[in-house]
DNA sequence: GTCCAGGGTCCCA
DNA sequence: TGGGACCCTGGA
């Protein structure tokens, strides 16, 4: 892809395959909050970042070093999303899904972020999740200044290691403050080494990943893809399971898609999740 | 005011 | 393998 850089902000020449709101939007991420039309300011790997889309170019605002340091990476800029795209058009449904997603993302996030996120996510609605993820980094990340705001990164999991459940009452996260302080022990004492499985086969991470309290099948999932970058897997979800009954008679073989199941799954959930806001009066 | 579902997981029969 | 419980919130 390719980039002009002029004194703190880089342009991206990215056509049809980044569109910044499909990629904010789709589910994959909670720290993107839209503060204008196609704008969106966000916090990820403990920097801060303004992003604005439109005429087929995305410009990145950040401090000098990130962009290569951290973004170029961040938002998977070295892969070809077009190619992978039409090659998920398997059918009519996915030829439709996939061209109403055109421009998603599946972004390199922090494995430890990704891990708490989907464990706060069990069971819960996207803005909620974005309100308990926001109060932890609010209560125990770091803080980042960024253009006069006030921002904060997601928690190490060392930090939240130290805690007990009740330290964690702030977030309202219910039942769920126990899984997420037990990950946190698990990872950062080493008996969860997210690094190391990120290079393992997907089927060994989602093993191990499901050894975790409050780490079922769709989180080890959701972390694999969004965590470890595993695009082969694919998260079931309420969202899927309705798209798999209505869309394919209630089964449907992930390897149909080749590796790109994750990123298929991505374009079902946005095209699913967009169809059913729109119907809402 | 009540009911219900929301990017699930765990436990028990 | 299936059903209920779990914490909390916002919308119907």
């Amino acid at each position: 892809m390719e980039y002009r850089h002029s004194g703190g902000q880089t342009e991206i020449v990215a056509g049809a395959e980044f569109d910044i709101g499909h990629t904010f939007e789709c589910g994959q991420c909670f720290r993107w909050n839209r503060v204008g039309d196609n704008e969106y300011v966000g916090v990820a790997m403990g920097r801060a970042a303004r992003v604005r889309g439109g005429g087929g170019t995305v410009s990145v605002t950040c401090a000098d070093a990130d962009f290569e340091d951290v973004w170029r990476r961040y938002f998977d800029l070295d892969f070809d999303y077009g190619t992978a795209r039409r090659a998920l058009c398997v059918d009519a449904y996915m030829d439709s899904a996939a061209s109403f997603g055109a421009g998603i993302r599946i972004l390199r996030q922090d494995k430890w972020e990704a891990l708490c996120s989907f464990i706060i996510s069990q069971c819960n609605n996207i803005p909620r999740i974005k309100t308990i993820v926001e109060t932890m980094c609010r209560c125990f990340g770091d803080r980042i200044e960024f253009e006069g705001r006030e921002l904060y990164g997601f928690p190490p999991p060392e930090r939240l290691a130290s805690l007990s459940e009740g330290d964690l009452s702030p977030l309202r996260c219910g039942y769920r403050a126990p899984y997420i302080i037990s990950a946190a022990r698990a990872v950062a004492g080493g008996a969860a080494d997210l690094e190391a499985l990120s290079r393992a086969s997907s089927a060994e991470a989602l093993r191990s990943l499901k050894a975790l309290p409050g780490v079922g099948d769709k989180v080890a999932n959701c972390v694999a893809l969004f965590g470890f970058h595993m695009l082969d897997v694919f998260p079931v979800d309420t969202w899927m399971k309705r798209v798999i009954k209505e869309r394919y008679g209630g089964k449907l073989d992930p390897a149909i898609f080749g590796g790109y199941a994750g990123l298929a799954q991505q374009y079902m959930f946005f095209h699913a999740r967009s169809l059913e806001h729109n119907q809402r009066p």
